[in-house]
DNA sequence: TATTGACCCTATAGTAACTTCAGGGTGCAT
DNA sequence: ATGCACCCTGAAGTTACTATAGGGTCAATA
């Protein structure tokens, strides 16, 4: 498998996968004769990993460390639980900061009658109290 | 004012302050004998201005988009509205995405029974399909 | 008066997670 | 042989700041 079918089949871009590599994330596959990387299925298993846990929200901090949890098939996932339970606190916390931020622009986007910049809603709700 | 004071009365850190001058979306203020910033009432509007904007998720780039449009008094206001709602659809799409991510997360956590690595339900969520 | 401490200055580099760019090689088909 | 899609490396750029190094200013205190 050559680099950009690898990209295909996980939907991740060319430069993303050499940039893994670099980070150490992914283990620097073989090389053909002309200098290109050549991925075995365990390349394909490992990135489909990591762009599952990224997709999920996870930094690439937390999936370096789940890779090495998942390596340990043995061990206990106490760990695993930790950093999801965390990680699932932080979304939490990011989603009802979203549905706050985005009520008060709901409300002065309606307040809005589209007339000029001096009258527009929006922009009031952005000044400072005692520039209205 | 010092750039410490502005600093206070807007919630901001210093370095951000000079970021922003560096950055053009802040007149650069006139200095004192000692080479210190000097900033008058107008600078705390506009950055005011600008940390609200930011606080309710706009970019810089839309920042200073509003703000060119917010000194224009007797513009109209569409432009506005549209960078508004757009960012509005933009907040939306985050909250589902991070909603949906989120079910997930709580779906294999809570199938998890902290055993070993080799059955946990997590590291089972991010593992492709060929590795279940 | 000397010095301490809080504050200010500039310029540069670092952060996350990539993306883009410059400048070039490979491999296959026409 | 030449065009085209694809591959290579290394460095720099992106966003919105934050941090660091190395230094100056100023008011109050010993």
């Amino acid at each position: 498998m050559k680099i950009g079918d690898l990209a295909k089949l996980t939907d991740t871009r060319v430069e993303t996968i050499r940039y893994y590599e670099k980070e150490g994330l992914i283990p620097a596959p073989s090389r053909n004769s002309g200098n290109y990387r050549v991925y075995e299925d365990a390349h394909l298993k490992r990135l489909s990993f990591i762009r599952r846990s990224r997709d999920l929200g996870f930094t690439l901090e937390q999936v370096r460390t789940l890779l090495k949890l998942a390596d340990n098939r043995d061990a206990s996932c106490m760990e695993v639980d930790t950093i999801a339970a965390e990680h699932i606190v932080e979304i939490d916390r990011k989603i009802s900061d979203l549905t706050l931020l985005r009520d008060q622009l709901v409300l002065s986007v309606d307040r809005c009658q589209g007339d000029t910049i001096a009258d527009c809603k929006i922009i009031e709700a952005l000044a400072p109290a005692r520039m209205k």
